[in-house]
DNA sequence: TCCTACGATAGACAATGTCTAAGTCAAGTA
DNA sequence: TACTTGACTTAGACATTGTCTATCGTAGGA
């Protein structure tokens, strides 16, 4: 995580307690978390840290482009520290968990140019969704 | 809209004033409201409708299959009536607007198996983001 | 027409996220 | 090191979206 900090340092953050927790945190792979459940995971480490301050983070995070944010559900945003790497998700219907999956090819090509109606497309979203082994076996 | 009015009724839905309009609201192509936008369009045309009433109307419609729930951007889901034909949708990333879009091939094959994690996997979920004609042309 | 179970209602409540005003502090400067 | 300043943090009010409950109303069958 130290790789997070050193770059957020390079652009110039103030670096500040609240922060490096921040960032510690949103540490690994498969890590999706909810803006609460981060606020929750810092508050061990640094219990004074405000529910205001974690999402002010979070959203300077994303605006960085070190963070994305997903909804797999329609609850809460979560966040996801895997940002350098492309990718799409796969959700468990059942118990929620997600995974971070790659797949074959460029998922844009799929759309024809009859179907774009003049927009200019930048970006699609892949949301899968199924049943994991565990909650299948269980 | 009879067409969807008749259908619920052969399954047996008592038919109120209240899920009359609300039916009545969700005609069209390209419709993609918000539960709120539904509930003012209602009032306009049964000022004493609930709100609770168009959540629960809503809830029942998606759960019959007449209707889907669409999560585009963060904020509220919104309800699609256009639940007969598989979709996808294209989303504008300035001002909203939503098609909805008809991809060539089908987008569970773009996941090797490799990269399913032992999942079952029944549903793909994919919102295209570009800028639209309109807001390009501003 | 009358009954009754299902539907509708108002409003409290819950979850998630945003905003504000005031206090605090990281980091540059001398 | 001490000073300064503007960016950062805080608590809590507020906003939005959605859910629940107790009570009232009514569609549709007898």
């Amino acid at each position: 995580m130290s790789d997070l900090l050193e770059r957020l340092r390079g652009r110039g953050w103030r670096m500040t307690a609240q922060r490096r927790v921040v960032a510690e945190v949103l540490d690994g792979e498969h890590v999706h978390l909810t803006a609460d459940e981060v606020h929750a995971r810092a508050v061990d480490k640094l219990p004074e840290i405000s529910r205001a301050t974690v999402y002010n983070t979070l959203g300077e995070l994303v605006s960085l482009g070190e963070v994305l944010e997903v909804s797999t559900d329609r609850r809460a945003k979560r966040y996801d520290p895997n940002a350098h790497r492309p990718h799409q998700h796969l959700v468990c219907a059942r118990c929620g968990a997600i995974r971070d999956v790659h797949p074959t090819g460029n998922p844009l090509s799929a759309l024809p140019d009859s179907e774009r109606f003049g927009f200019t497309i930048s970006d699609v979203e892949v949301t899968y969704r199924g049943v994991c082994p565990n909650c299948a076996a269980a």
